[in-house]
DNA sequence: CTGAAAGCGCTTACAG
DNA sequence: CTGAAAGCGCTTACAG
């Protein structure tokens, strides 16, 4: 009670009330953080003033600064957030890492990116943050980039590579290969493949070798090598497999893709694509030209998320530990590691067939 | 080059770097902040001395404190994370909450929610953020009373009431009581209900009117009232309608708790879900009885999900805009407000009527 | 159980 | 275009 100024011409601080009880800084300051430390009806004197003055309890940012850290940690992602948020590989990722980090009390901080892949690091250079995740994004992202230059502990799930921070990935090539063999002892000759974006440059279309080896999409780049490799063996000509780059992961794009693979002569009779959104895309498109599945195409995905047994035909697909991605990242992270030896963590892939592929049509 | 040392007793600060060129700490940090405010040449020395010294850029906590913002908004959730990124319904929120973030460059805080349900006000306390968005939470949360706590602009969505915040919600009464007279009007007197927790308390099971009037989340009483409204309206007992509490917004959950309905004597011939979700899995355990619906039981969710048009039949709904919802209270906090006078949004329900209901069976 | 002192690293008027 | 000064609000040894 008493002087509850109406005006308040300044927030109050530890100092406002320091001043008021006639005790010092420090005390108010063990009133919040360490209870322990002083007598309980002093600290109980000290609460009630705080609430009279309208203090907020100690400022966070200060806190921050003074301790060291945070209590939170940055997430960058490929995509923008609110894509990010209705795509289910980076979903189930973001829920394992949610589960290591929750069961920590650490704070995760979603930073944005920029529609316009422009700038971006300024949001990363202001996050106040103990360290970063950095979810699959492309060799030369600024945002990447700028989240090194901080030096705080990074993992880099998926890609791309860099000494400073640890690694979570998963074996891309040989899962891509595996699928390419799968189709190639089924007797299929005639390729196509529908991939994800190979550089960050917003371009999609056909891409030919040229754009393969500017790649700066690490991952891309090895799953296609784990095709070419499976064909080239077989003694295909990888060259002459038509490769269809689609800028977003969704089954929409997928049917588009599949369709222009479809229309072309000869036409291919195994379709390979780069997640299960896509190859439930492309199953529409056969639908649509009434090519049956797996009689007259044989198509594969890759992550087996839900929904690839639901599709039909089921979709034969390759199995990557989305889940346990994110929890691996978490756990790394807030593990530490030995300074100049950044972890790598490689989580195995596994063929899964069901029945969206079958022998090549005679 | 040169004075590299091998060791390195303190990392660089801005005054490192001013003392190693003989300038200010002010033209360093111009050099990072305000480029504009110092010659070219000067600045690209500068630079070049901060990489040589592996400066890590102007420290983010710091220059929180001293600006008083740190371009990042809190988000608190009801449920965990881990649960929220599962939940259709909480992600369509927080994808249009993304999209107003993003837009503006903001971050996003995901505070953590603890899975015991204790504390969690210590992770509300040391977020570094400008303002809060508490997503649907109980009357006495305690992080959300942590939030309120510390004085910054506040955005509730959904529930409780607060006149220090602002509020953005749905007509979730009149939304229940149009799905309840939609019944009615098709002749159903026996109804039965199957309800989102009432209370933070981790109960599930029948809930009774004393429970009912005792529940601390306030949607879960709105929507009850809503029914209630319109079945006493028609001249029925609401004490009599059995409501069934379920600890989670899943299929499982909706599943188990119509089980429990239709095996009561006499058996409603009408249930009224809190959630599409929970009316999927209800016509699952209607299909496992031999219930066909809509002939022997009617069947009414709320949300209007994308999912709701693809059970079969499709779903009776109440829809809610959930995307508007998103987007709305991360434009209110953008926006901010005078003082003393927080928003209030009322956003609209609407009733779709689909094939899971019908007239009750004679 | 309590307090005086030091310092976390930065930005922002302001003066020159 | 550059610098000296003030101050953002707090926590943590340490001494008593």
């Amino acid at each position: 009670m008493g002087a509850q100024g109406k005006i308040t011409l300044k927030r109050a601080t530890l100092q406002t009330i320091a001043d008021r009880l006639k005790v010092s800084r420090t005390t108010v300051s063990n009133a919040y953080s360490r209870p322990d430390q002083l007598n309980p009806a002093l600290r109980q004197k000290i609460l009630e003033v705080a609430k009279e003055l309208g203090y907020a309890g100690p400022d966070a940012a200060a806190r921050s600064l003074r301790r060291g850290r945070s209590g939170s940690l940055g997430l960058i992602f490929t995509e923008t957030l609110s894509y990010a948020v209705t795509d289910p590989v980076s979903l189930l990722f973001l829920r394992g890492l949610a589960e290591a980090t929750e069961t920590a009390g650490v704070n995760l901080l979603l930073i944005p990116t920029p529609m316009d892949h422009e700038d971006g690091a300024a949001a990363v250079l202001d996050a106040v943050v103990d360290g970063f995740i950095v979810y699959s994004v492309a060799e030369d992202d600024a945002r990447l980039q700028a989240a090194l230059e901080r030096r705080l502990p990074t993992v880099i799930v998926d890609q791309p590579r860099r000494k400073q921070a640890a690694l979570v990935e998963i074996a891309d090539r040989a899962g891509a290969r595996a699928a390419a063999e799968h189709l190639l002892a089924l007797g299929h000759r005639r390729f196509a493949v529908i991939a994800f974006p190979l550089s960050e440059d917003g371009y999609d279309g056909p891409a030919g070798p040229e754009r393969q080896a500017a790649a700066t999409f690490p991952i891309s780049r090895a799953r296609l090598e784990g095709y070419a490799d499976a064909l080239r063996a077989a003694g295909l000509r990888w060259e002459d497999v038509p490769v269809q780059e689609m800028p977003l992961n969704t089954r929409e794009t997928g049917e588009d893709a599949a369709g222009i693979l479809l229309d072309r002569t000869p036409r291919p009779t195994a379709i390979l694509a780069f997640s299960d959104l896509l190859a439930a895309g492309a199953l529409r498109a056969a639908a649509t030209r009434g090519l049956r599945v797996p009689e007259a195409l044989s198509i594969t995905g890759f992550d087996n998320i839900a929904e690839a047994a639901q599709t039909r035909p089921p979709l034969t697909t390759v199995r990557q530990p989305l889940l346990e991605k994110g929890i691996t990242a978490g756990r790394l992270i807030l593990e530490g590691w030995p300074e100049d030896d950044p972890p790598e963590v490689l989580l195995p892939t596994e063929l899964v067939v069901r029945a969206s592929t079958g022998p090549a049509p005679a």
